[in-house]
DNA sequence: ATGACCGCCGGGGGCGGA
């Protein structure tokens, strides 16, 4: 099974990308976040004209959480109102035995911003859900734009982001609860320093790799166990008309 | 090199993103 976890920004701008990377990568199931659609104004066609089921998630402008899968999905959570405060945020499902979270979580602004405050009480309920509902020693996976880069090589400059979200104490708090509560950070051990998944549109980010690595896997156990690779698909960030962020690979074993 | 980009809504700039 492979899973990728891409921050589209937007599916109306990056349709034909969204239709070129399902064509030509063809994953097991594509979570995705940031649609800024409606669920009426989806075209659904792209995804099950190619074999795949889906479930939505859409708000207009803003958020917006899809899963694509081509193995029939179980148990499927639209939204989780506790958690996302009426932003659409937040989906799950299981696939093949497994239960993948799918999130957008919030980006937070600066840390004196409400936003900020309600990025740490999304992080909150979240654990708190997690830790209610789950065990882990089931397979289950956190995937999607965490908004958090954990460590400092997974940011270009810790420096100038001490104490700005996404690299912020108390964001590193929640990942080290999570990571407490018995989740893995699966992907990065495939990845070298300096590898993000996240590049800012300004300031020709992307051409000098001034990135943060916030899109992620967080896995339990049994799931790390099956993990055979991980992959950034950094070609998709340098298209024309690419989304600010690049698609990540899990691949998973049986 | 975050005033410097991109997408949104709406039909002009302002907001949000990270």
């Amino acid at each position: 099974m492979r899973i990728v976890t891409w921050n589209i920004n937007s599916l109306k701008a990056r349709r034909e990308h969204v239709e070129a990377f399902l064509d030509d990568v063809a994953p097991t199931v594509l979570c995705m976040q940031e649609l800024k659609m409606d669920d009426p104004v989806i075209d659904r066609s792209i995804f099950e004209s190619r074999g795949y089921h889906l479930i939505t998630h859409g708000q207009r402008t803003y958020n917006g959480v899809a899963i694509a899968s081509r193995i029939p999905m179980k148990d499927t959570i639209i939204g989780l109102p506790e958690v996302e405060e009426d932003q659409r945020r937040f989906t799950a499902a299981t696939i093949d035995g497994v239960r993948i979270v799918n999130l957008y979580c919030p980006q937070g602004q600066n840390e004196l911003s409400d936003k900020f405050q309600y990025k740490l009480r999304f992080y909150d309920a979240l654990i708190d859900w997690i830790a209610r509902e789950h065990d882990p020693a089931q397979p289950f996976i956190l995937t999607g734009d965490l908004n958090i880069a954990p460590r400092a090589v997974d940011i270009f400059d810790p420096e100038q982001f001490r104490n700005v979200p996404s690299f912020h104490p108390f964001e590193h708090e929640r990942w080290a609860r999570l990571l407490e509560w018995g989740l893995v950070d699966a992907a990065v051990e495939w990845f070298e320093d300096g590898e993000y998944t996240f590049w800012d549109y300004r300031g020709g980010s992307f051409e000098r790799n001034l990135g943060m690595r916030i899109d992620h896997f967080l896995v339990t156990p049994p799931v790390l166990a099956r993990v055979q690779g991980a992959h950034i698909h950094r070609d998709q960030r340098g298209k024309e008309r690419a989304s600010d962020h690049a698609p990540v690979e899990l691949i998973l074993g049986e």
